[in-house]
DNA sequence: CGGTATCCCTGCTGATACTG
DNA sequence: CAGTATCAGCAGGGATACCG
């Protein structure tokens, strides 16, 4: 464990923030912290969102090897949303977060 | 330590993004951890951030408690800035953010 | 020094309609 | 089902100039 310590590092944040920091990338994420979902099933999950949205999220998490995406040649097609590895990690974070909100924020 | 469990508390994210989720907060935050900082030494250490941004997210920062600040009635005028007790709280979670950012992204 | 005030502009966002 | 396409609107952000 690193501990942050010079100024460059500062910059880090703004490119984590540009990742996780969208205003539903932490909801989906968490959504897949339960296991893997279907695009349908996010689009009912996550609130308030749209399509526009979800697809654009769902790329950007993609391509950031956040969540893996599996498509299946069925018909109706079929496609499924799962955790990588590096979007395992993020869950003690993100509960730390949410914790954090709930007994600091009002 | 609660755990995320139901379908509303996924709200809560965007409530928490907004406030230090902006695109300058966690370098405010960060610089604080290192003790109270004046407002011109701020925007010599946050990279590239501009007087009114900065003003704004301390703005931001105080409203939602994270921050302190404190006037002192002297000639030129002094402001400074500490972290509150739930600034300080988030100090681990951005710390382990930023460890996340690193050993997991490009 | 520690801010305000103003202008402008890009880009995110949402709604809606359509497709393989 | 799982997206794409298009368009309009408005909030966020930067540059600059000014103020107590």
């Amino acid at each position: 464990m690193k501990k942050i310590n010079n100024f460059e590092e500062q910059c880090a944040f703004q490119e984590i923030l540009k990742i996780i920091g969208g205003k539903w990338s932490m909801s989906i994420i968490f959504i897949l912290f339960s296991g893997k979902k279907r695009f349908s099933e996010l689009e009912r999950t996550v609130p308030h969102i749209n399509t526009r949205m979800l697809v654009k999220e769902l790329k950007n998490l993609v391509a950031h090897k956040i969540i893996n995406r599996e498509v299946f040649a069925t018909v109706p097609p079929t496609v499924e949303y799962t955790l990588t590895d590096k979007g395992q990690n993020l869950e003690p974070i993100i509960n730390d977060l949410y914790n954090w909100g709930v007994t600091n924020l009002d």
